[in-house]
DNA sequence: GTCTTGCTTGTAACCGGTTACGTCTGCACA
DNA sequence: TGTGCAGACGTAACCGGTTACAAGCAAGAC
């Protein structure tokens, strides 16, 4: 009986007078079924307004048709295009991108594992599941971890290191800066971590230190704020000031012009992303270019490409790591071309 | 049999020497299940690893367990503040929040449509679903409009109008602007039209008149570093400048300084938002605190009672209106307390 | 005319929970 | 001892698709 809810397959074998599987097939595009009774099927589905149920299919396939997106927080244009890449790859295949932001969430572990029985695999960035978690999931479903490293899973990464050991080297070879200091959060990301590290490796390379530890509060815009009144508020300017990331580059500059201090004659100042807001505030903004969407992009399809897999036991993904290049963009912000 | 898969309610019924029937009475706390049997049970689950498949119980209550999202963009602090209000309810209900980004996609309506297929319930942003689809979405389920008007449908929002009306007002008469200018899109959001329309309202009342059409281009912290620059080249600053968001005045804040235009010696600024970096950044901006954590868990209740409800036939939502309140926040980018 | 062969279509079991209804047990009471 | 009743638990149908297998049928080979 159509009874009061949505038409179901049985419902339009019935009015087209075939079988359930034959229904079935037509919505499948499978070719045994004949040209006539194809067009029939198809027309009562037109009639009921048919669509399959998530549910049913959802059951019988046992897949959830969605991917789930750990990140650490849901704010930023970082975190927007990484997961506007995994959905443009996502929406082809038919599936839905579930996000969690595990910052927001003061039960994150459990909220990963929530997650993790309600999708067909994960993407993870790296540094918001503790290691031992992340590898009990990888033997349950498809795990691609991004902006990280880890032996046993598939990552997809940018080599941080290198293109903050290059950039910082600019900022010393080409603009003579010697007291450097870095900005952002240098643990728990290893994304930042590792281009703390380049940092680190540049100084050491030019035979210099650290111009005071780093300015440790958060990777978001309103922390560069706090870090730049910080700064000063302490008196003592650095030459140059490397963010470890666009957005806390952009919360110096909307707060250190407004304290007296110019960008880049007082200090100069260098993020790492070229969000789209790097090419137009002023200065404009000195960076790396990293392929964010392409991040999101390429984890959604290994990981679609894994789920895709016969329904045999599952078997986790054979460790792999990809490394997506990144780009220098010199601007304003350093000293160059002003 | 166990097989390869995880374990099933029969599994479990079969090692506990009971009933299928138990085990599920046992998993939804019926206190009908005797002492005895019940600590079988449960032994019986602990011991097997047993965690009830979304999928199956999906099917059986006919309920995604999910609520939808739909925004114009993933990106930027407002938005991500709406959902993490949205999440907090849901996480509480053990319901999975599902968001959708209009604006990265081409085939919007069709990502609602799936959207809507994949959900127990919609929280819409206004403007990004026309009027027509929204009506036809929420006859088959409950829908809740935010930050928009719609005479049929359950709307959780702010008065935007009389804000931004108090915060004009405010510029003019406190500060004596005469001459000024709004920045952001003025149709679209229905949101940043009631802002414009609030602003508009506030120079009649003063008798004055738009110092030039508003500067449209966008929504987000780039498009206000777009609207500086533009400005700048024109060469005829206003006094003051209402940005129809925070986002948009950080946009300008991070760029006018640095072509050389004073904040808020020169041209004064206000946003809408009340923003996190809003109190940090340089000068620190004056703003309309709205709660938009509280918008996105409003939202998330009024749908997520509306689920619960029997599994009779479903009958769309009554209309209703709820309105927020928003204080304004007066800081330094108007010329206050400099 | 019978037997293959190959193609289209139908039957029914299954995915993993949920639950209406029926059964069984034990106890109170006549 | 028989009857009624309530409480604890089991049986089996159902949610809406999918699919292995079987069945039906027509055309071609002999």
């Amino acid at each position: 009986m159509a009874g009061t809810g949505r038409p179901t397959v049985r419902d339009v074998a019935r009015h087209a007078g075939v079988s359930v599987a034959t229904v079935s097939r037509v919505t499948h595009d499978d070719p045994v079924v004949t040209g006539g009774t194809r067009d029939r099927v198809l027309a009562s589905m037109q009639a009921l307004g048919y669509t399959p149920s998530v549910l049913g299919s959802g059951l019988a396939y046992q897949r959830h048709h969605t991917l789930g997106v750990v990140l650490p927080g849901l704010g930023g244009p970082y975190f927007a295009a990484l997961i506007q890449g995994a959905e443009s790859v996502a929406a082809e295949a038919g599936v839905a991108v579930n996000v969690l932001g595990t910052h927001l969430r003061h039960d994150a572990v459990q909220a990963v594992h929530q997650l993790a029985l309600r999708t067909d695999g994960l993407i993870v960035q790296g540094g918001t599941v503790p290691d031992d978690l992340l590898g009990a999931i990888a033997e349950k479903l498809p795990v691609v971890l991004v902006a990280g490293e880890h032996p046993d899973l598939v990552t997809v990464r940018t080599d941080g290191r290198a293109a903050a050991r290059g950039l910082t080297a600019h900022l010393v070879e080409a603009h003579g800066h010697r007291r450097l200091r870095f900005v952002g959060a240098t643990h728990g990301s290893p994304d930042t971590t590792a281009r703390y590290a380049g940092f680190r490796d540049a100084l050491a390379a030019a035979g210099l230190a650290e111009h005071g530890e780093p300015v440790r509060h958060g990777l978001e815009a309103r922390y560069g704020a706090m870090a730049a009144r910080q700064l000063h508020a302490e008196g003592d300017l650095p030459d140059a000031l490397v963010c470890a990331n666009d957005e806390l580059a952009f919360g110096v500059l909307a707060t250190l012009p407004g304290l007296g201090v110019a960008i880049p004659r007082d200090v100069a100042i260098v993020g790492f992303d070229d969000l789209d807001l790097a090419a137009l505030a002023s200065p404009t903004l000195t960076t790396v270019h990293q392929p964010v969407h392409d991040l999101g992009s390429t984890a959604a399809e290994l990981v679609l490409a894994a789920t895709r897999r016969s329904r045999e036991p599952f078997a986790p993904l054979p460790p792999d790591d990809r490394v997506l290049p990144t780009r220098p963009v010199l601007r304003e912000s350093c000293g160059c071309s002003t």
